[in-house]
DNA sequence: AAGTCGTTTTTGATCGTTCAAATCCGCGGT
DNA sequence: ACCGCGGATTTGAACGATCAAAAACGACTT
């Protein structure tokens, strides 16, 4: 079995220094242009690649990022994760970088893993998903000086004024305030919204798109309003009770939804009720494309790359110093709506317990 | 900062060489229980992490899983290794293993990667998804003696025979003769098959269960037979066009399909001709779930338990030596169906034009 | 008292690379 | 001739751990 070469036989076969090897990787610049292309030569010969743990060990880089792979939520929503670990992988592997992964079942241990990783030489920087407003994660991340960047705001006082912590989010309020003011535009006259209850960062967020623009183009009184927005758990059957409730109190004549389970629950009581009627998601999941719903979808290949752009800057691989001043620390990401023709889909009867999928529902409260 | 401690910390403060700490670390067994004691506190009051990549260098093993993550194809079929990928991360997870990601827009370079993970001691071992029959990177893996496993057999002339492969593969035959079967049981005299075309392993195996259950449970001819099968791309709209044909021409009384897609086309078709039947989708995706289409479901978390035992034995990190004898090779697990109740949704018209979301299907050859 | 054996601990070398500093080399200036 | 200088190259040490072999220790024989 043929030994794997070292820099050391690359050296020997190039008539030169390891130290020269190693500098025709790192800072070609240095060496002159015959001796980089006789040592190029060698290492294309011996077919020499580096040993990765050996420079990581050196050197306290890894070109590794570490993100953390939450147990999947049920179905649906973790789509858009997915989606976004595909586009962080693909950016990293344009900068050279991969993608390491992990979990843990308790978050305390997960705060352990992610100490080993680092300490361990193994990623350079983490990109977390999913933070909720005072995670433990975060508070460890910033006190012990670990670059990391969040998909998600911290959802604090000021977040644009954080500048301890780098995130890139997707503009919700934006997203739905927009997609209101379509169906406005295409004649609508009364937007129901289903969302999720309060607090919710990202669901409130939502929610206040669909009120300032139904504020500011419609002529509703704030009774209006509230009797037009329902706050239920995210799921197909929440949503369609929701909506029907709506439908019998409210007469609206459109529905914008903060998740695509919440609006095809909407459109299955549309239906149900007799009526057509636009209906906007949100994430432009493959249940949305499926069915013909129009939804709001969130630019996940911008989010990936504005991430790695605040850590590591607009191309390198090295981490950018936090230094407190100047370069941005956060980006807010415009989404965009896609719209879609249900025609190709109604949706009739639904039964008093039809079970629309397989979700465990945890608790009403 | 404080700096990272180092095994030669730990030794000094437990009073013992640093061997002494290594082997508590990685053979327990050997070191005296009260010196243990002794290290283990030293250990946890300096907080003391082995440095991964120093460790790596030395013992060549890496604790890491290479998973060659490929671009997201579009939209629903995505979904399962997705969920492949969170079941072996979190199966990994349990033995204290990572996953490491990349991609690699061309095929080329993707072994070119994986040969600089190996030399690297980055990875211990791969495991890959969606690989082809006569994959070139099964050849290299093989032929360059790196453990790895596959989601998915080879499709080769006697894959069970085959030694030198590990693989684990869902019954994709029996997962479709059973749901047949249970349509027949359930009254169904011709049930119909939406597939794709030939050859494709999977698409063969799945129309070969189809067949062989109408085969034996219903007397229909070869001619029958025939008339009930489709092969097209997958696709809701291709789903529903053959499901349509097939409808005026062989009078089908229920559809399986192999994908959710096609399934769901197949309902829209169905409800089009003003039928309503029976339809089994594939993968059991969000989709079928939010719509309500009974679905063969794949076991991913065991498929990924199944994956890591053939790589790694029963409990260990070790990869076990592939000595071509005893061991098994590889695993076939059987599927599920579930089965739900369509009642929430109907699908009505489609217009002829109607885009069912937004797939980029490349030419219908 | 010396030899033997088995268990526990220590010692020195090594993994493959990069860092930091030293050396080499050619050239122009005094 | 000597010095200084900047660019190119080399040298020795270090990174933090494990491997392989040697040494220390105790108990038990002979």
């Amino acid at each position: 079995m043929r030994q794997v070469p070292t820099v050391d036989d690359v050296a020997r076969t190039a008539n030169v220094s390891r130290q020269t090897v190693s500098n025709v990787l790192n800072a070609p610049q240095v060496v002159r242009a015959e001796t980089r292309a006789r040592v190029e030569r060698a290492i294309a010969e011996l077919g020499y690649r580096p040993h990765g743990s050996a420079r990581r060990l050196r050197s306290r880089k890894s070109f590794t990022i570490g993100m953390a792979l939450d147990p999947l939520k049920n179905g649906i929503s973790g789509n858009v994760l997915d989606r976004f670990l595909h586009a962080v992988t693909e950016k990293a592997d344009e900068r050279g970088m991969r993608i390491l992964l992990f979990t843990a079942r308790e978050r305390h241990s997960q705060l352990d893993q992610m100490a080993a990783l680092r300490d361990g030489s193994d990623v350079d920087a983490f990109v977390l998903t999913g933070t909720e407003h005072g995670d433990p994660r975060i508070d460890w991340l910033t006190d012990n000086n670990v670059p990391f960047v969040t998909f998600g705001r911290p959802w604090g006082d000021d977040d644009f004024a954080d500048r301890t912590h780098l995130w890139v989010d997707v503009d919700g309020y934006a997203g739905v305030h927009d997609a209101t003011a379509r169906l406005i535009e295409q004649g609508a006259r009364r937007v129901g919204f289903l969302g999720w209850p309060s607090p919710s960062g990202t669901g409130d967020e939502r929610r206040r798109g669909w009120r300032e623009a139904s504020e500011r183009m419609l002529q509703l009184t704030d009774a209006d309003l509230a009797a037009l927005s329902a706050s239920v758990e995210d799921g197909v059957e929440q949503g369609a009770a929701a909506a029907s409730r709506l439908l019998e109190a409210a007469q609206p004549d459109a529905f914008v939804c903060a998740s695509d389970s919440l609006a095809l629950g909407a459109a299955m009581a549309a239906t149900r009720h007799g009526r057509r009627m636009p209906v906007v998601g949100y994430d432009n999941t493959p249940v949305a494309a499926a069915v013909g719903l129009s939804s709001v979808d969130q630019p996940l290949e911008e989010v990936a790359s504005a991430a790695l752009e605040l850590l590591f800057g607009p191309s390198g691989t090295d981490v950018v110093p936090r230094t407190g001043n100047e370069e941005p620390k956060n980006r807010l990401l415009a989404p965009r709506l896609v719209e879609r023709d249900p025609s190709g889909v109604s949706f009739g009867e639904i039964t008093g317990t039809a079970n629309a999928g397989n979700h465990t529902s945890k608790g009403t409260s």
